[in-house]
DNA sequence: CGGCACTTTGACGTATGTCAACTAGCGTGG
DNA sequence: CCACGCTAGTTGACATACGTCAAAGTGCCG
């Protein structure tokens, strides 16, 4: 939890250079040198409260975020006000690409738990790039990465029944948990049913409905949020 | 049609400078030489005969493509062959950001008729990005364009029921062709009921139904594939 | 003129949504 | 510390939007 408590950290382990996420978030072939400069650039941290607003829909596109401790949703509106989940984020990854198109953001983003990003200042990075081009195709890397995660989802929402829904989910959620050293096997949805659904284009009872459904397959055990996965080719077989 | 022989243009006419679209596809607050360093990079036409592929998934990602004259479908397939319409380009519009997160291309982009595009060497407008920012902060324009436009879909296939979807499409396509200056009121889809449907993750059946709803409901008129939208507001109120 | 690809329309099936009742944790305050 | 109430989740019965299957219609291209 010292996390989130950056005042206890020293200095040194606020810098880029020494935080146990750059494995994720900096680029590889970066010089030292250039690290040290885009150190200069990523200096804020912020804490964000359970339930609290990183950046809310329309406040200006200032910076984008390294999400350095907890996890963040975000969140869409219809001009008739219906929401849509775009998307959750987890440890290690960026938030805040949506406000790069309007110069404002265009969505939510709310913490899941009580959480602390890194604050990248999103002209400073532009500037960066100028000195840098390491840089440069990092950030060019980052943008197409946010365009293939919405690719995918979209293949989601476009194509699959609801089983295939969930279990893809499951599996991209678990996927990101490895890559992130986190256990692939059992892991703490810090979702309601209602938030995945949503973030899937089903309703509550239908995710709850099919996650009783994984269960007595032998897929999935769940207690609450706490979900392990027991039979993965099992879930992947869902996936036709 | 001369769009489609541009061995009969003069050299002129092919230079962005004198392009018929750069009112759309050049960034504004570019100086004349900047253009002119643009308009280096971007010499080479490439014309797609109807029905072909400019460049299908998995070839590497070393162009994007200012669509020129014509327009083209993006096709995204899942591993058990599913297809997917991921979105459809008109002139004046950008293709083959899909490439950049993976360094090769993640679709198939398809001539939905003749068409042209200029190719636009990718590694060359990133090392363009280094002696121009105004170039720089186009591309990332661009790229934020792209999140922007596959968010709306996401809302779009997350969200909206049968009615709602088609009316946000014949809208979104009326205003991307008012914008390019052409009629916003009557067009032709390039598309059949069954591509819509795709796109829109329904079935053709049900996109032919609807068409024949808003016709009766005295939204639209439809000639095959001519559309002719004859009480927008009445559309707009399909969307809540 | 004939075939073909696309579209329309109808009858019917089904996956998912809706509504409702019930259960299980969880936090709060007496 | 227990009881209460709240929110989240589960499950069932039923409703419906959309999909499926089938047949007939239309326009286009050779």
């Amino acid at each position: 939890m010292h996390h989130l408590h950056p005042a206890s950290e020293t200095a040194a382990a606020l810098r880029c250079t020494s935080c146990l996420l750059s494995a994720f978030c900096l680029p590889e072939g970066l010089s030292r040198e250039d690290i040290e400069k885009l150190d200069a650039v990523v200096s804020v941290r912020r804490t964000v409260r359970r339930g609290h607003a990183l950046y809310r829909t329309d406040d200006p596109f200032e910076n984008i975020y390294a999400v350095r401790a907890g996890s963040f949703k975000s969140l869409l509106f219809n001009p008739d006000g219906r929401e849509q989940v775009m998307s959750f984020q987890i440890a290690g990854e960026l938030l805040g690409l949506d406000g790069l198109s309007m110069q404002k953001h265009a969505c939510d983003a709310i913490a899941l738990e009580d959480s602390q990003v890194c604050v990248i200042p999103f002209h400073r990075l532009e500037a960066l790039c100028h000195d840098i081009p390491g840089i440069q195709h990092m950030v060019h890397q980052f943008l197409g990465e946010e365009i293939a995660r919405e690719r995918r989802l979209l293949m989601v929402l476009g194509n699959m029944r609801a089983e295939e829904r969930l279990a893809s989910f499951i599996l991209d959620l678990s996927d990101r948990l490895t890559e992130r050293g986190y256990s692939s096997r059992e892991f703490h949805l810090r979702v309601t049913r209602e938030e995945i659904g949503n973030y899937l284009g089903l309703k509550m009872e239908t995710v709850s409905r099919i996650f009783s459904r994984f269960q007595d397959a032998g897929f999935i055990e769940l207690q609450q949020k706490l979900i392990r996965i027991v039979d993965i080719d099992g879930l992947r077989s869902v996936l036709a």
